[in-house]
DNA sequence: CACAACTATATTGCGCACAACTTAATCGCG
DNA sequence: CGCGATTAAGTTGTGCGCAATATAGTTGTG
């Protein structure tokens, strides 16, 4: 690779790709760990955040705080509710938004995933410590990058 | 939320969310830098490997290369082969194989791209140090978690 | 040479992501 | 109040990722 023309362009090299194969990586621990739940990894995301919320949220909030939209969230809502995990109800204060609620099933499920971090960290080969550095370095990165994003 | 059952469940203290919010960012990134070329981000990984190869590559070799299956790869070589960037022939010597090589107008490409890592790292809000190092550590955890695949 | 085991790629089906657009409800201003 | 602007969610279409499976070609063994 020496002589290449570009090797700015050598894919080792760039930060893009150990990024992408890294959340794919990570993503596939994940699915193995969640098996049995019926749960995604996105869907698992979705409930982390009612189980912290504790109240309904807005298809809007929950899109806030897992920065995905609704073109997203309604089809993956839709799924979660089929399965029994959670209500959408119409707001009756304001029609247009929808209600974000768990079931006591899907409260229930907290339980069985409770244990799904610890076995995640354990899997992965790199101490608690480099795990919280990288876990900074990361959410530093994603909100430098979103506030640029709306300039 | 001092008062939670699983405290280890909270959406910001696992690397899991950070990491995934970090790679759609990023990617968001380069669709934006893309553009103008045509390709996706993974289109632009699969030509970055092409360029660097610089000779032509099975599917199963590009997929080593990306982690993707040809369940990925064939329609977006298919898309990249419409877009008349490469060309996929089967290996006379052994029928099984595709062999996808770069057309002419594929390998002009590189010229047109070769400012997007510059550009990427300037938008990024880190230092070209703590990109290295974050790059570092995220190659380790995927060395790590695919050889622990294995087992 | 026959034929089972293996390999390489392709196909199918599902669930994200996300851009672009639609629909419906609410708000705000005159 | 009337009505355009705004907001919230849903829909549509495209392109991944990936598991599971299918198809075709090759290899090794007797």
């Amino acid at each position: 690779m020496s002589g290449r023309t570009y090797p700015q362009l050598a894919l080792d090299l760039q930060l893009c790709f150990p990024l992408y194969a890294a959340t794919r990586a990570v993503t596939k621990r994940y699915v193995r760990l969640l098996e049995g739940t019926g749960l995604t990894y996105p869907q698992y995301l979705v409930m982390l955040v009612l189980w912290e919320a504790d109240e309904a949220l807005t298809v809007t909030a929950l899109g806030q705080r897992l920065r995905l939209d609704s073109g997203t969230l309604t089809p993956l809502l839709k799924r979660l509710e089929a399965a029994g995990h959670l209500r959408r109800d119409r707001d009756p204060g304001d029609e247009r938004r929808v209600l974000v609620s768990l079931t006591d099933q899907g409260r229930a499920l907290e339980e069985q995933v409770a244990g799904v971090p610890q076995q995640l960290g354990a899997s992965m080969g790199i101490t608690r410590d480099e795990a919280l550095a990288l876990r900074d370095q990361l959410t530093e990165l994603v909100d430098h990058l979103d506030t640029a994003d709306s300039a």
